[in-house]
DNA sequence: TGAAACCCTCACACTCGTGTGAAGGTAAAG
DNA sequence: CTTTACCTTCACACGAGTGTGAGGGTTTCA
């Protein structure tokens, strides 16, 4: 597949691929004339790469952590350092924490939308 | 309390708080001097605004948003035009989509985590 | 009085995730 | 053959956030 399709299946502009490919996080094949070219399973990758990004993690972690994450289940232990361990965990609280925040706010944004319909 | 006060109990920085009021945000008092004066809702204020710029809302929206959202809990329902409310129930249902999306990611960071720990 | 620790404005500059468009090559269909 | 719809790279620009520094005023305390 090249970037227009997997870019209407992820629902991710051309653009932003070519950005993630730039930052590390997927290296498509090229064909002879340099198109990209995308097997299926960054479909799968792409969309969890938005996953991270949205949850707040910076290019530069994700690339790191992609490689532990691999899909499918089949965990990669490999590069599991100890210290990427505890980046990871960093990570996951600092995620609990957004989420939280997230949460909090939503629920008074929430709160709001009734109070006002109630009035 | 003065600008340096402020940064430290909340713990973003001089430098952030001075954007925030750019952007309109916030707009603490001055005295004779010059001097940014904050009165003790503002810790509250600024907590909020990051809570709500971690969600992802730009400063823009924010701006729109925080004089319904006022604290304490005295609603204040004077701005709120439909556009308003259509516009915080879409923000309100993105922030939906976007706590699933940390969520699951959380766990799947989690579920390495655990994985490797047992290994 | 002088030094330290505040505060002010202004401004340059960088990062990061994006959008957009230019200039050009390629492929498929009329 | 030409049009259309792809694709390529390159580059400028934005919004949000952030650092840093210059140049200058104020407050506090020894």
């Amino acid at each position: 597949m090249r970037i227009g399709e997997l870019a209407e299946r992820t629902g991710i502009s051309r653009r932003l691929l070519r950005y993630y490919e730039e930052q590390g996080l997927i290296t498509p094949e090229r064909c002879a004339n340099g198109y990209r070219v995308y097997s299926e399973e960054f479909v799968d990758r792409v969309t969890q790469i938005r996953g991270l990004l949205d949850a707040g993690l910076p290019t530069r972690i994700i690339r790191q952590v992609l490689p532990c994450l691999n899909r499918p289940r089949d965990i990669h232990f490999t590069d599991a350092t100890p210290e990427m361990l505890a980046l990871l965990e960093r990570e996951r609280d600092a995620m609990s924490r957004r989420i939280e925040v997230l949460a909090r706010n939503r629920e008074a944004i929430g709160a709001y939308l009734v109070a006002v319909r109630d009035r």
